[in-house]
DNA sequence: ATAAAAAAGTGTTATAAAGTGCGTTAAAAG
DNA sequence: CTTTTAACGCACTTTATAACACTTTTTTAT
């Protein structure tokens, strides 16, 4: 599941997984989809719901008391949106107001899809564009010192 | 359970669990839920009555002659508010005066309540947004050391 | 100590907003 | 030209919340 796509949300901030991703998601039998923050970017991640139980796990298991480890709890697990998803229907999936908002999405209603492998990323279009381009982003979290337990995570 | 939400105290101090985690409650048997302090934020954390049966049964067997333990005995144990609680009906749960008061929601009939998976943290909406993007509250514990008998626990 | 009053807690109902499902149209692909 | 896909629009359903009525507990005054 890989590549760029550009695509619409309709009146209720909902968007449709492009067909061409069909098959993977019917042959993985996903029939949930978890949507939450990019802890880095003012972008969004999108998860298989298996994929999904295997870092919300690991990540809620963490010492909570290590404020980095706290604040990627938070970002990640607090603002998750669990859908549920039929690979063989619409595959269709809401972006709450709130992700929408720290996206930068929320005027727009386009939005730029891009296919990371075993995730999905969602981002603001001109947001995008920037990046590509070698920009800038005004939110970047730079210089933190990750602890132990989650040098060997990848969210 | 997993997810941000932006919801409303009545007058009587109650709010309900938005009907998205009642799947979850139900089929995890629940009819208990437990709201205590946070150690390190002024926020609450509310519990499953499973989940909290395993971190109180832990805690007080601790050995309470180290500060930092009895500290946290005192705040999680010594505040705990175990609710009645129905996954079929309303999901409604009554927050005491002393925990508002704590988590600076005295004023407020708005809260945050914010799905971290096996459990629920509650922030005053201020607060929260304030330390999503960075701020400072004045109440942080940093820097304390860890006694080795609770590295391993999440609260 | 008792009764009255006030406060706190519980339960029900109504309504506006948010979310869901599905048919139709427009656009793209084969 | 036919088939597939994406976008749009509408109707229906579910949900959140405020308002209200009732019960229980606590406080106050006599």
């Amino acid at each position: 599941m890989f590549g760029f796509n550009n695509i619409s949300l309709d009146k209720k901030s909902r968007f449709s997984f492009p067909a061409k991703y069909r098959d993977a998601f019917v042959n993985s039998n996903e029939n949930q989809i978890v949507i939450t923050k990019d802890p880095q970017y003012p972008a969004l991640k999108v998860y298989l719901g298996s994929e999904w139980d295997q870092i919300s796990t690991k990540l809620s298991s963490l010492q909570g008391l290590d404020p980095i480890v706290r604040n990627l709890q938070w970002t990640i697990l607090g603002n998750a949106s669990v859908c549920d998803f039929e690979p063989t229907g619409r595959m269709q999936v809401l972006i709450s107001a709130d992700l929408k908002k720290y996206a930068h999405i929320e005027e727009a209603n386009r939005i730029c899809l891009i296919g990371m492998g075993n995730k999905f990323e969602i981002w603001n279009q001109e947001n995008w564009e920037q990046r590509q381009t070698g920009g800038s982003l005004a939110t970047e979290i730079l210089d933190i010192v990750l602890p132990e337990s989650i040098k060997d995570m990848s969210f």
